[in-house]
DNA sequence: GCTATTTCTTGATCTATATCAAAAGTACCG
DNA sequence: CGGTACTTTTGATATAGATCAAGAAATAGC
């Protein structure tokens, strides 16, 4: 069974032709560190599924670049904007290492639901609960200061912090550089 | 047509019949002002559109409430989380004036996908442009400061400070009362 | 309509976190 | 390897926004 395989099977209850459909369509693609999967203004059209590596969601603001988001293993990648309301990105999404995805076109992904009744439902319930991860995100930077995100991060995501470099956890978490590394040595 | 039908009519391509589907199961209900839609720990088993009045979203967090959304005509009521995933909700949710909406109940809701197939992929719809709101919503409170997360509500909900206890919309962007009073001031 | 209660404003402080600057550490590449 | 360019840390300072406290205004209840 494939990563890919593997990830759907263990959130939906599908059967294992339904899981064959649906990965025989996904094709493994990569991308070399530094390169882009998406540039801002450009129609997404492309759904993938994070095999390894980790890569960077982020989005200029004045001269600052905001790390949305950091990916890797196990989350699908895309945006929704270009996906499903055909609209241009405002993302940059860049290889921080080596990439691995299992990819489909956004033509082959159209024609899934013809060939997979149920791929609406199970699209559905795997962007609720991606909803529900931002309904959090958007709660703690409501309710928490910065050493509580920090602690947070630390918890949920412990792997990032040996992976993806320091300034950039800080900026998804709304601080800046200094401030995170002060509260790592605080905590040590 | 109701405004459900409108509403669904305006933002997806659905056929006349199948709205009238949908519209037949969803029956108009009422909350009075002060009156709980849902409160931590109960399961939230119905889908509501919003047709009349404001509704405040919160979350305690130690001795304050955080407001996580106001809701008002034109939105969709109810926690993914128990509707989709079976689990309790962190949520109040309180009428902040009289309420009216169109309500379905979550085992009429599981029975409208099998007299409806296409709806599973108009909830996805539905829930993807939810997701995108709250990506922007993730990107404003990392990149703008007060100020500016102000004039952007104000922009973009200008009802909303006529109809809502202003200290409510400043936890809303993550604000206290008195910085919103302040800016308010500054820009009058 | 009048009082009680809640909400909003204003001013005076305080503090968490940003910014700036430079040093120390680490990774990359010819 | 050794130098160049990033990244992280550390210290000094600045500042946006919080908190506290009190008065003014609005709203709700009788």
């Amino acid at each position: 069974m494939t990563e890919l395989e593997n990830y759907i099977h263990s959130y939906f209850k599908v059967f294992p032709d339904e899981l064959t459909v649906i990965s025989s369509l996904f094709k493994l693609t990569s991308l070399k560190k530094g390169g882009y999967f998406l540039k801002p203004g450009q129609i997404c059209d492309l759904l993938s599924f994070h095999k390894s590596g980790y890569m960077r969601v982020f989005q200029p603001k004045g001269d600052k670049k905001i790390t949305q988001w950091i990916s890797y293993k196990g989350f699908f990648i895309t945006d929704l904007r270009c996906i499903h309301f055909n609209q241009p990105t405002p993302y940059y999404m860049q290889a921080l290492t080596d990439c691995e995805f299992y990819t489909i076109t956004r033509d082959e992904y159209k024609s899934l639901a013809d060939r997979l009744p149920r791929w609406h439902e199970i699209e559905k319930l795997c962007i609720a609960s991606y909803f529900t991860v931002m309904e959090d995100r958007v709660f703690n930077l409501l309710s928490m200061p910065a050493a509580e995100r920090y602690q947070h991060l630390l918890n949920e995501h412990p792997e990032l912090f040996n992976q993806v470099p320091l300034q950039y956890l800080a900026s998804m978490i709304g601080m800046s550089p200094e401030t995170l590394s002060r509260l790592r040595k605080s905590t040590r």
